[in-house]
RNA sequence: UCCGCGAUAGCUCAAUGGUAGAGCAUUCGGCUGUUAACCGAAGGGUUGCAAGUUCGAGUCUUGCUCGCGGAGCCA
């Protein structure tokens, strides 16, 4: 039988008898009286069982609910400005529905190794579960400001029969009898086909990298958003960017407080991201890092610590664009001012958090598309479709990619990206 | 792949080369308002693995295994 009630509604209904059900988050007890810390998934509610006003048998079993047992309680609801939350429950009954012997993890301080091997049982923290909701809302926020800004959603498919890009190595697999094939690192070049049909679309699933990366911004699957659209510039993409950022951020300050309250977040700091954002040119950037006293060469992409001094200059996100060709994709579109570059944009999360959208406008020349594929060495079989693309009815057009989990993690103001997707794949785990 | 750090009770951590300890968790007892409750007691160990130095190794040396952080690569 379903709850009729969960904890988040309690507040409606003091002054009522209700059921709850759901897990023990904590106990505590003094003699005649125990208190039960009960999670719903919705909130936490204290209920509260005095010996005399239950039967035996009830303080029994409240006596042996140990962490994380599921049970139900009846009782009445209470304002109390002494629990948490400021309701409380004065229980009459409680039943015990699933019992929990040894639950590992306790209410005092763990190590990453071993939450990680408990992910399954992690997740049912505080914490953990604040974290959820949040990516719950920064999806929800992703897809209504596409689908509000007349986007399609297009899926790419995630077996792929090459490397998009033909740099990061890719999980490999046989397919039947057509020989090797890979998992998706990006949607983007099908992206590219749908924009063409539908004008405006977006991907939206998980992507695979076999990079034996190590850091706390690397998974080996991740997920990605990628929007395309048809007719649009690099300015136009930024434009883009900067609108969908500001909205995704305003969206969890404005549903979210709790969550990021649990997490400590210094709300005032996203309170600052709002609309333009700096835009700063590769050239510029390479000037800042001088001026600051860091050796830079030209044509050097941007390694994490160059990133840092300059998104610190900042409190809000920051557009660096207008990259180095040579060190950008082969389908990036050069900047008609200036050969050397690709109309490129990285987005730079502010507090240090790193790259979370890589975009550019797309080469929409079939000959000059044709002769990169031919200098960067790739398949030219594999990308006749991408070709025909330029052949047919070309058109400027612009994308970009936004990493799901480094969202997350800059947003939740957290220190490492595995906390933010609820089984993380890294270069050394792939259990639970 | 490279650089750095680490591995001691179920968990988090202590222990000058000289008897392996605490808190949490578990079990038992106490407490009618606790907020990671508290107080008392008990059980709980092949100190990651292998070798070496030493009268004596958790501690020093070497090798290995596993993990963590960072770099590169990227979102």
């Amino acid at each position: 039988m379903k709850p009729e009630i969960y904890i988040k509604d309690l507040a409606k209904h003091t002054g009522q008898e209700v059921t709850l059900k759901g897990w023990l988050y904590n106990k505590r007890e003094s003699g005649k009286v125990k208190f039960l810390i009960l999670r719903d998934g919705t909130g936490y509610l204290q209920c509260i069982v005095f010996k005399g006003n239950v039967s035996p048998e009830v303080f029994e079993i409240a006596e042996k609910l140990h962490q994380e047992a599921a049970f139900e309680v009846t009782g009445l609801v209470k304002a109390e400005p002494r629990a948490v939350g400021g309701v409380e429950l004065d229980a009459t009954g409680v039943k015990l529905i699933g019992a929990s012997e040894d639950y590992p993890i306790t209410p005092k301080d763990h190590g990453v190794e071993f939450l990680i091997d408990n992910r399954h049982l992690w997740l049912r923290s505080k914490r953990q579960v604040a974290i959820m909701k949040i990516r719950h809302r920064i999806v929800k926020s992703i897809r209504d400001f596409f689908d509000e800004h007349g986007f399609t959603l297009f899926d790419p498919p995630i077996i792929t029969p090459n490397a998009s890009e033909g740099t990061s190595t890719l999980f490999q697999m046989e397919y039947f009898d057509l020989g090797k094939a890979y998992l998706t690192q990006s949607g983007q070049l099908y992206a590219e086909a749908g924009a063409l049909a539908l004008g405006k679309v977006y991907t939206f699933g998980p992507t695979f990298r076999a990079e034996k990366s190590k850091t706390r911004r690397h998974l080996t699957e991740f997920w990605m958003v990628e929007p395309e659209m048809a007719f649009y510039n690099l300015d136009d993409d930024m434009d883009l960017a900067e609108e969908f950022l500001e909205y995704i951020v305003k969206s969890v300050l404005k549903n979210n407080l709790a969550e990021l309250e649990i997490l400590e977040r210094d709300i005032t700091k996203l309170e600052k991201i709002e609309r333009p954002f700096p835009r700063v040119s590769y050239d510029e950037a390479v000037q800042m890092l001088k001026d600051e006293g860091h050796e830079f060469k030209w044509g050097d992409d941007l390694g994490a610590a160059d990133e840092t001094i300059i998104s610190s200059k900042y409190d809000k996100p920051v557009m660096v664009h207008r990259y180095p060709a040579e060190i950008k994709a082969f389908y990036m579109k050069r900047d008609p001012e200036n050969e050397k570059l690709a109309l490129a944009v990285d987005v730079l999360a502010p507090e240090g958090y790193g790259e979370i959208i890589g975009g550019s406008q797309r080469e929409d020349d079939y000959d000059l598309l044709l002769s990169r594929i031919k200098e960067h060495k790739l398949p030219e079989n594999f990308f006749s479709w991408y070709l025909d693309l330029r052949k047919y009815g070309s058109v400027p057009h612009s994308g970009f990619g936004l990493g799901l989990e480094r969202t997350i993690t800059w947003i939740c103001g957290i220190d490492h990206l595995r906390e933010t997707i609820p089984f993380p794949r890294m270069i050394y785990r792939n259990t639970p």
